[in-house]
DNA sequence: GAATGATTGGTAGCTTGCTACATTTTACAA
DNA sequence: TTGTAAAATGTAGCAAGCTACCAATCATTC
């Protein structure tokens, strides 16, 4: 039996980047870039780019393309660590402030408009497959890896 | 209720990703060079780029760019259409098909893996889901529309 | 036959993802 | 203290996705 499990995957998460795309681009922001603010407006201490990248699982260089773009556009702005030098702080900016609800209910709105008439049995039993899925895949076969748990 | 699908199929889809893109290594194949080469081995008759831009639901600049990098590489090679000039037939040269079942044991074997511990039922119902949820977000939302049914 | 529109493909330029390597700073151990 | 390993970030170069525009060919209609 061959359900195609893969195709299907690759095909709506490319639909929902679409879907992403077009409603964020109002605010000059593209799908993953929307994804990142949401990401940083929902923390109450200034995360740095590490924190991102394993958040999403992406590669460092991959988080700080994507920052640099949204400091250059003015929603985010570094400021050194003071305790570390080696960090950058990340802090986000009125323009990003103001976004923040916007962004919200576009992540929440794409979230339910792909979810319409799913009972919320079948949207858990979904999420318990996509989440058993990964868990296949190695929890992560990215590079980025989940900060691991101090021992003990 | 948020169970958060949209994050989840992120990183399932990115994982799977890496997961094609290390098996494929060995033939010198990036993953999309390999779900595009078992769709074209798997042809009877010689598909143009835009049958694989409708299959996959990409763009013809992707697709351009993909099909170029496969005929650089030495495992396809275009051949213009008879009866159409516009059209450049795609045909599988043998370092391709040699690599046929190869690649399909590779995407099986990475569905598997995916799909483990997963009963015949659940998987059937994980793929209604992810249909539902493609049919949701309009069925696709890219620009390469599936061909449309001639009338009558 | 000639004009117009649809289809197929090409190119430029962008974002987002990656690996591989280098740099700076911190932490720790000898 | 000094040396080495680990951590955070930067940069170069590539693949793969996109939009927007252009060119060639086909199909249809006048």
């Amino acid at each position: 039996m061959n359900t195609h499990i893969g195709h299907r995957l690759r095909i709506l998460h490319w639909c929902t980047e679409q879907i992403m795309s077009d409603a964020l681009a109002q605010m000059d922001l593209t799908s993953s870039q929307g994804h990142i603010m949401g990401y940083l407006c929902r923390q109450s201490n200034p995360p740095c780019a590490r924190d991102v990248e394993q958040f999403f699982r992406l590669s460092h260089p991959t988080v700080s393309g994507l920052l640099a773009r949204l400091e250059k556009k003015g929603f985010i702005e570094f400021r050194p660590d003071e305790h570390d030098r080696r960090c950058k702080r990340i802090f986000v900016l009125p323009k990003g402030i103001e976004c923040h609800q916007r962004i919200i209910d576009t992540i929440h709105g794409n979230e339910a408009r792909m979810m319409a008439g799913f009972s919320d049995e079948e949207r858990q039993q979904f999420s318990a497959f996509l989440d058993r899925a990964i868990q296949n895949t190695g929890g992560c076969a990215c590079k980025s890896k989940p900060k691991e748990e101090p021992k003990e």
